[in-house]
DNA sequence: TCTGGGGTCCTAGGACCC
DNA sequence: TCTGGGGTCCTAGGACCC
């Protein structure tokens, strides 16, 4: 059996985790930028606030209520995050993070009748421990487990927040209670479509046949949707040391950008970011692609960005930032256009491999041996002191296109400087 | 005025090869 | 006048997830 352990209202969780005089209080978090809202606990959800929506039309309805809004705190709902997922390990000896607030758990060996009890004590831990409240769908598949989640989380009360979908009946009672939009794997497209053939509950979907899924959803996705559903495992859980095949780094900018200078700036800034991540994983890259994007084609206030994107095969696999940087600047000149209104941009890590597979060419100097050694003091000292102490020019020192973040808590548990404070 | 960011997987179609 | 079949690899784009 498989087990979906989803933290409730996660970011939002975290915040009151510092503000106890919040609990019981509605309160949303901000995506990027203040722009949408990412995060609701249920009494937010009650007033009606809606999930994704932006942040200024829902400005009234918040104000009036006296919710608590926050920009998002990465750190934060990092760190956290870690303490829950340590916790979760220590029930079962594979545990696949699927992310930063869910993960699933194998809990093959957990006898049929201990299931129950297993979950409520491992919810009870997760809370008693980290102070994050849970909830958790247990099943033979992952599918199957989602949607036992969903249940137990959309009625924490009767449910107490641990759903089992062990045999056929229960099965049976909780696919019928499913729409298939909230189906995990089926979205808009795909729901749109099984309603036309009056296809309306998971419990209708997953008398289909496998022949019928291959033909009219998606191949060999919809087939496997189906054996989910009929309780026969196919997405199987995921090896922890599985590195990523792309690393990216986009964002909106805080305001318009329209110099070339300001662009290259926030380029080389997210490129550092992202070789970051790759060296995290002890990975190189052997492509490097960026997008420019502008708001030139506004009509009648509506949003309406385009895009321009470009790559580079890059001669050799690298993690070195300057080299990535070095690639990427004749990119943003050759996009750029004099007088465009950019709002966002973006760089991707693609043809990843594991660094120490790169093949050097014949005209490699010595010199790869001394920025290896660079990038580490960087990591390093970046990763102690954060905020970037050590960082290349090219990423400017102004950085007025940064993102704008007008009500984020302390960092908490990250900075000696933000520590919690008790009188 | 104001609409996030970072991923995965699959498919179709083109280029190329023998 | 006649103009195959089968395979691989790559890329772009769509759908989906949180």
């Amino acid at each position: 059996m498989k087990a979906i352990v989803d933290c409730n209202s996660f970011y939002a969780a975290c915040e009151r985790l510092f503000k106890p005089s919040l609990h019981g209080k509605p309160v949303v978090v901000l995506s990027n930028n203040d722009g949408c809202i990412v995060s609701r606990t249920d009494e937010a959800k009650a007033l009606g606030i809606q999930m994704a929506g932006p942040y200024y039309q829902n400005k009234k309805e918040i104000e009036e209520n006296n919710v608590a809004v926050f920009s998002s705190n990465y750190h934060l709902y990092g760190d956290i995050s870690k303490r829950v997922m340590e916790t979760l390990r220590s029930f079962s000896p594979q545990v696949e993070v699927y992310s930063v607030d869910e993960s699933f758990l194998d809990l093959t060996g957990i006898a049929a009748d201990q299931l129950y009890d297993y979950s409520v004590f491992l919810k009870h831990t997760t809370e008693l421990w980290t102070g994050i409240p849970v909830s958790i769908g247990v099943a033979p598949t992952k599918v199957l487990s989602k949607i036992a989640n969903r249940l137990a989380k959309k009625d924490k009360q009767g449910t107490k927040g641990v759903v089992i979908l062990q045999n056929i009946e229960q099965q049976m009672e909780a696919l019928k209670k499913t729409a298939v939009e909230d189906i995990w794997g089926v979205g808009c497209a795909g729901s749109k479509k099984l309603r036309m053939f009056n296809i309306n509950t998971a419990w209708d979907l997953r008398n289909r046949s496998e022949e019928w899924a291959r033909k009219n959803l998606g191949g060999i996705v919809g087939v496997r949707l189906i054996k989910e559903l009929n309780g026969m495992p196919c997405i199987e859980m995921k090896h922890p040391l599985t590195t990523k095949k792309m690393i990216a780094t986009t964002r909106m900018f805080g305001k318009p950008v329209y110099e070339l200078k300001e662009l290259k700036e926030a380029v080389a800034t997210y490129i550092s970011r992202a070789a970051e991540k790759l060296r995290r994983q002890n990975s190189a890259a052997g492509s490097l692609s960026l997008f420019l994007m502008n708001n030139d084609n506004r009509l009648w206030n509506q949003y309406h960005p385009t895009s321009k994107s470009s790559y580079v095969i890059l001669p050799s696999p690298t993690y070195l930032t300057h080299v990535l940087i070095a690639n990427a600047m004749p990119l943003v000149e050759a996009l750029y256009n004099k007088g465009s209104k950019y709002i966002k941009a973006g760089v991707i890590l693609g043809n990843i491999i594991p660094s120490d597979m790169i093949q050097f060419n014949l005209f490699e100097s010595e010199e790869s041996a001394q920025s290896k050694k660079l990038m580490h003091i960087i990591d390093n000292v970046n990763f102690s002191m954060r905020n970037d102490i050590l960082k290349f020019a090219t990423t400017g020192t102004t950085k007025n296109w940064k993102m704008r973040q007008e009500k984020r808590s302390q960092r908490f548990t990250t900075r000696w400087d933000e520590l919690c404070i008790v009188k």
